[in-house]
DNA sequence: TTCTTTCTTCCATAATTTTCGAATTAGATC
DNA sequence: GATCTAATTCGAAAATTATGGAAGAAAGAA
């Protein structure tokens, strides 16, 4: 991947944490575990009507942050840990290479 | 700061980051170090018009991610690394702290 | 089949964001 | 003062995002 697609791929992920309901889901996701938790689980703790709470939820899975599962009628949620600290690690790359001495 | 304006805050944080350009200069002014990098320099890094970046720059200033500092007509940029820090962080909190076993 | 549960997609409206030329500010230099 | 340079603010159009009721889909139970 090149380093223009990267960037705008990166700049989705954060935009698509850039929101208070999706930034309170993703972290409710990630602290529960490789398992994932149901559309159900989350809507309780965002307290939102279910379709408000499923574009938000489509918006992080097409940004790769969540993955899905479905197991009858339960949808499961869960965080792409890699893609996360993917992310989280690209914000930091390289800092203060151009300036003098070190900060990070 | 209470959770819900702390989750406010980092969502605003995000939001600033979510976008190519705005990820762009500030990947560009952490790697510029402490002292921070001359708005015209960045305007040559990312080729926009002055008007645009500006707005792109008191995007990420109002968010709390960059500070910035004035010497004669130059207005430098700098990094606020302990917030940036702070936000990586926030995202991984409590990781898997509802799920079984670990993944962080 | 009919009903219930769980969740998504459709649709329209409202609100916010992005863009950049033109005008303006602020400081340095002649 | 006049002028140049560096950068911000104004203003207005275009594009994108956010919201949620209503309708639909998919699985299972009665």
């Amino acid at each position: 991947m090149n380093v223009a697609s990267k960037l705008e791929h990166h700049a989705e992920e954060l935009s698509a944490l850039g929101h208070p309901v999706r930034l309170k889901v993703l972290r409710f996701v990630v602290q529960g575990g490789r398992d994932g938790t149901a559309a159900g689980d989350i809507q309780a703790h965002v307290d939102l009507p279910a379709s408000t709470l499923s574009h938000h939820l489509k918006r992080l899975v097409d940004a790769g942050l969540l993955t899905t599962r479905n197991e009858g009628t339960f949808h499961y949620y869960a965080a792409d840990y890699k893609a996360l600290r993917g992310l989280t690690d690209f914000v930091w790359e390289d800092c203060c290479k151009r300036g003098k001495g070190t900060c990070c």
